[in-house]
DNA sequence: TTGACATGATACCTTTTGGTATTATATTTA
DNA sequence: TAAATATAATACCAAAAGGTATCATGTCAA
């Protein structure tokens, strides 16, 4: 699972995967969607998509012509996990985290 | 500060830099101490703590002919803060790793 | 002061990465 | 069925990344 984790540090590595992340926070998207808000041609988006399958950040679902790319809730476990493997230096920052998550929640 | 996040996110996207990271957690080292750890030469070692150290993971002091290397406590900023944006879809995780904190402190 | 030690800087090499262009395949739809 | 649509796959390219070797610089110690 040691792979895992270096495929998805990997795929959060490029600034345009980052987007696509947020992008497919919202909703799903095909790549002709996700492309129309970049500026590179559909083969890059793809490429990028790979990465990000690669990493275990989305999933993909075939319909019909179409492929629908959806985030994987879990995707982001083994970053996650690696993070609060410094407890003594980023509790604070974790804390702060989750009181941010509380207020929204209240 | 859209360039911190980047270079936060690429430093860590390296399998030997994320484990100089840890290293670093457990005490302040020397490059050559580093070196030690590592199966590369030091100017090898060197180039990954510049990256580090562009990402704001890390900082330097110089002790007499040493230089010594830092884990930087609010390093992870950006890169946690861009986690949190994701409320919707990373909640679950991030309170799993809230809660281990909590059990932790008890 | 001279030599050893710790690091910095640079040139160079190979592989990976991010991108395009092009061609191929599968699915709708007129 | 034929054309349009949505995507996949491949070859190719320039730039960045990760590494080594080598040389330069600053500091400590005899």
């Amino acid at each position: 699972m040691r792979e895992q984790t270096q495929n998805a540090f990997r795929a959060l590595a490029d600034p345009t995967r980052r987007d696509i992340v947020q992008l497919l926070a919202s909703q799903d998207m095909t790549i002709a969607q996700l492309t129309e808000q970049f500026d590179m041609t559909r083969a890059a988006v793809k490429k990028h998509l790979t990465v990000l399958s690669d990493g275990g950040l989305i999933t993909v679902e075939a319909r019909g012509r179409e492929r629908l790319n959806r985030l994987e809730p879990n995707g982001m476990g083994p970053v996650l996990d690696w993070f609060s493997y410094f407890d003594q230096f980023w509790d604070d920052r974790l804390n702060n985290l989750k009181e941010a998550i509380e207020r929204k929640s209240k």
